[in-house]
DNA sequence: AAGCGCGTCCTACACGTGTAGTATAATGTC
DNA sequence: GACATTATACTACACGTGTAGGACGCGCTT
């Protein structure tokens, strides 16, 4: 259930909307990746076969995305939560905190996050 | 610079260690992932034309990492914070704080370090 | 000195991924 | 209905990764 940065690309285009012609997608991902029609046909059938990708050609805009962005970033964080930190959470957050600039808003959102948890 | 799995559980074996000979590592890894003696050198020498790994025949224990565990771990979280998230750390941070079981003690460590970063 | 165990090196092979050419089918246009 | 455009399908090929076999050399043991 690996995906790649290739196949990232391909996801963020279909989650731009509900479903797409091979053509609108084609273009879409020649202009932020430079990729050939066919790359694009070729990654739609590929990830088709995993799962990733649904094709159902009676409509004129047969492909759209199968898993949703919400569930592939869940995969993602799980990823690194376990295979970095073993699942340590608190660590985690505290490196991702220390690095980042978060803003007196976001930092606020954290806080109140954190207090609700407290329950 | 991609990390896989599988030189994952490498880096952690030698990170497990100041430095190796072939036997220690590939007994560890034999426990941990099954793999052959051959399996681990051709990963070592692989990975040490990537830079990752550091081989010096000269001693006993030849092998050692080449990159520390917290510069794999800054790479891996900032490449989830780009690829999935763009760069908003304050979401990123929000999602995995709501799906973790964050300890009473460690939410306090974290609102610290919120409060530190007010400044 | 002959053998054993370990490390080293080379080689290999299957599968996945990145990338596209070519050929054919379908569809819309005049 | 012939032509142009687009979509579909098949094929290909290089490179990376996962995994190991075989062969050779070196040092220790008996």
């Amino acid at each position: 259930m690996r995906i790649t940065d290739a196949e990232w690309a391909v996801m963020e285009a279909l989650w731009g909307g509900e479903s797409f012609a091979l053509g609108e997608l084609a273009e879409r991902l020649r202009g932020t990746n430079g990729w050939n029609k066919n790359t694009v046909y070729t990654y739609l059938t590929r990830m088709a076969a995993k799962g990733l990708v649904k094709i159902d050609r009676s409509g004129p805009r047969p492909y759209s995305a199968a898993v949703s962005r919400s569930d592939c970033a869940r995969e993602e964080r799980s990823e690194l939560l376990n295979r970095v930190y073993k699942g340590a959470a608190g660590e985690l957050i505290a490196a991702f905190l220390k690095e980042s600039h978060i803003s007196r808003a976001e930092a606020e959102r954290l806080r109140r996050l954190l207090d609700e948890m407290e329950v």
